[in-house]
DNA sequence: ACAAATAATGATAGCGCTAACATATTGTGA
DNA sequence: TCACAATATGTTAGCGCTATCATTATTTGT
C-alpha cells in the first residue's frame, strides 16, 4: 500500500525549515520563545514531511517521566474499563504512557504494592478511580510521597488532591424536574447507601426539585436501598404495595431501577404506561433490560480525559517549579438519557 | 520515605558485575549467548541494584517497535474494558506499550482510520477483540499490509490469523451435565442469534450432554433468542407457559438468563426452588440480579494475556526472520461459577 | 597438540531528541 | 547614537541503551 520511506526525523524538519533542531524542538514544546514566522515555517515543514516526534527519544533526552499510573480495585465494573479507555486515549494524545495497577489484596499491603509499582516504573502521576479515590490508606500513602494525584468522583474532598466529578445533585434535580414536567406529582425515591459517593447528593437534588415545584414529600415514598438489585427489589415492593401508589419512582442507581421494573411486572403494572421509572448512572443494565431505562449518563470518558489533562498539568508545573493552583476541582456536565421508562401518569 | 538515589543504569550493573554493558544487555534479551556463570553474576548485580531497564532508551536504540494496538468497537461493553486491562498488564510485563484505537465510524472509513493510526505510531502488532475479530473489512485490510494480528474469540477462523478463544462447546456441555447431575431431566435452552460467535457452539455442547445422558430434546424446549434481555424475556414466557414446564433453563447468555428470572417471578415461580436457571458469560448482570446467577465464566483476563504473548512472539519472530508456526490457536479454560440459581428439581 | 571452527565478550558509534549554555538578533532608554 | 537588556536562535554534549563488528576465550577434530 503505502511506500515505506523512513519516517521523517526532526533533523529533516529542521533542514527543510532552514532552522536548527532546537528551534523545531521548541516549536513542539515551548511555543512561547519562537517568533511567529519561524513557527510557521517549522509547522509547514512538519506538515509537509508528516513528521511525528519519536516518543522514546523524547523521554530519553528529557528524562522526564511521561508515565502515569491508573490504579484500580474491583476491575469487574464496566465503569473502570470505560475510564481506562478514556484515560489511555488522552495519554496518547498528550504523549504520555499509562500503566495500570490493581490493588486487590489486603488494605495493609497497599503501601507495599504501591511502593513497588512506583519505584519500578518511575511514575510521574496517579489517577485514582473510585473506590480508591476514597481509600484513606492509599490517599495517605500518596500524600506522604508527594506525587501528583487526581481523584475521580471522590466522596470526600479533603487530602488536598485535585479531582474531577459531575454535579450529581444537579443531575438528580433535573431528572426530577423532568418527571414533574411530565405531570407526575406522586414521585417516590429509592435512596442509596449513606456512605456512598453521590448517594446523598442525588437525594438532595431530588428534594430540591420537589420543593421548587411545591410538591409534597411523603415519608412513605422514600425507601432506603443499598445500590444492589436485591435491595432495590425490596424497596420497590414496599413502595408499590401501598394503597396510594406513586406514579413514578426515581431510583438512585440503575441496578435498583432495573429491580423496580421487575417488581412492577410482578404487580402487573406496565412500565411506562402505569408507572414511570428512572435510574442513575447509565450502567450496562440500563439498556439490557426492557423497556430500556431512562437515566442519567455520567460523562465517564470526559472525566477520564479531563483527569489526565489535570494530572499532566500538575506534573509539568511540578517539573518547572511553576505554581499551579491546587487543588484543581473540575465539575463536568452530565446527560439525561431519555429512553423508554417514562410517560405522563395515566389518568387513574 | 524511600531515599531517592538515582536509578541504577545498565552501566552500574555492568561495573558491579565486572562485565561490559553489552553482556548485561544480552542477559536481558538473548539469554542464549551468555555463559551461565556470567548470567548469574549479572543477575545478582541487577538484583542488588534493583536495576530496571529504561524503556525509552531501549526502544530508541533498537528502533524496534514495541508498540501494539488494541482496536475496538462498541466500547460500552464491560468485556472490552476487561480485555484491555489484561492486555495492558501483559504488555507492561513484556516491556511493550499499547495504544487503543476505536473504530466506530462507517465501515468504509475503517481502512483510512487504520492506516492513519498505524502510520502515526509505528505499530508492530494488533489485537482484535470481538466484534472486530470477525470484521472482513478490517481483517482484509490488515492482511494486505502484513502485520502480526491476534484475534480474540473469533467466529470464523480463516484469514490465517492467530487467535485465542475458549472451548464454548465444552463449557456448555459441562454446565448441562451439572444440571443433569442435580437431577434435572426437563431442561430447556434459549439459543443465541445464529450469526454470533459461540452461539452455535454452546447449543452444540448442550445437545451433546443431553445425548450422553440419554435425555430427550423436545422441540418445544428450545427457543430462539437474540442475546438481548427482551428476546430472553419472550423466549422464557413461551417456555414457562407450557403445561409440562421445564425444571431448568439454560440460557445462551446472562442477559437472557436475567430476563428468565424476571419471567419466573412474574409467574410466581421461585428460583431456584421451582426453577433452575443458568447463563453464560458471567457478565456484570449475573451478580447484580437476585438470586445471583450460576453461569460460565469466560477467562477474559487470561485471554488478553495469552493474546499479547502470542502477538509479541510473532512480532519477534518476524523481526529475527525466524519461522514461527502460523497461525497460533489457543484454547483456554473456563470456569463454571456456581451461584444461587440452581437446585435439584422439587418433587412436584 | 595445534590450527580451525565456534562461542563468549568487548569497543565503538549512534538511535532521535532535549538541557544547558553560547551566540546572534532585536528592542529600549538616555 | 550607543550601551544594555531582552528576546530569539544555534551549538554542544549527552540521555541509556543496542547494533555491529572486532576481539578474545573455548571447544573441536585429527
Amino acid at each position: 500500500m503505502a511506500v515505506k520511506n523512513r519516517n521523517a526525523t526532526m533533523q529533516d524538519v529542521a533542514a527543510l525549515a532552514g532552522v536548527s533542531m532546537m528551534t523545531v524542538s521548541r516549536v513542539l514544546a515551548d511555543e512561547r520563545k519562537v517568533r511567529q514566522v519561524t513557527q510557521d515555517k517549522v509547522q509547514a515543514a512538519i506538515l509537509q514531511l508528516n513528521y511525528k516526534p519519536n516518543m522514546s527519544a523524547r523521554s530519553l533526552a528529557s528524562s522526564r517521566s511521561r508515565l502515569l499510573a491508573f490504579l484500580y480495585q474491583n476491575s469487574s465494573e464496566g465503569y473502570v474499563g470505560q475510564l481506562l479507555i478514556g484515560a489511555l486515549k488522552q495519554c496518547q494524545a498528550c504523549g504520555y504512557n499509562l500503566v495500570v495497577g490493581s490493588l486487590d489484596g489486603k488494605e495493609e499491603d497497599f503501601a507495599k504494592v504501591l511502593n513497588g509499582l512506583l519505584e519500578r516504573n518511575n511514575i510521574g502521576g496517579i489517577i485514582l478511580p473510585p473506590p480508591l479515590s476514597d481509600s484513606t490508606t492509599v490517599l495517605d500513602f500518596l500524600a506522604s510521597i508527594d506525587i501528583p494525584v487526581i481523584k475521580i468522583s471522590p466522596q470526600k474532598t479533603q487530602h488536598g488532591f485535585s479531582y474531577v466529578c459531575m454535579d450529581e445533585s444537579k443531575a438528580a434535580f433535573e431528572m426530577t424536574e423532568y418527571l414533574i414536567k411530565q405531570g407526575h406529582t406522586k414521585i417516590a425515591f429509592i435512596k442509596g447507601p449513606a456512605d456512598h459517593s453521590g448517594s446523598h447528593l442525588r437525594y438532595q437534588g431530588f428534594v430540591k426539585a420537589l420543593e421548587k415545584h411545591g410538591l409534597a414529600l411523603p415519608e412513605n415514598y422514600i425507601e432506603k436501598g443499598l445500590f444492589t438489585y436485591r435491595s432495590g427489589f425490596e424497596a420497590a415492593e414496599i413502595l408499590l404495595a401501598q394503597k396510594d401508589r406513586p406514579t413514578a419512582i426515581f431510583s438512585c442507581n440503575d441496578d435498583m431501577a432495573a429491580a423496580t421494573l421487575s417488581v412492577a411486572q410482578k404487580c402487573n403494572l406496565s412500565v411506562p404506561d402505569q408507572l414511570s421509572v428512572v435510574g442513575f448512572d447509565d450502567a450496562a443494565i440500563a439498556t439490557s433490560i426492557w423497556p430500556p431505562l431512562t437515566t442519567v449518563r455520567q460523562p465517564i470518558l470526559s472525566m477520564a480525559e479531563k483527569a489526565i489533562d489535570i494530572l499532566i498539568r500538575q506534573l509539568e508545573a511540578k517539573n518547572t517549579e511553576a505554581d499551579e493552583e491546587m487543588p484543581q476541582k473540575n465539575v463536568l456536565d452530565f446527560d439525561l438519557v431519555m429512553r423508554g421508562t417514562v410517560l405522563p401518569p395515566s389518568a387513574m
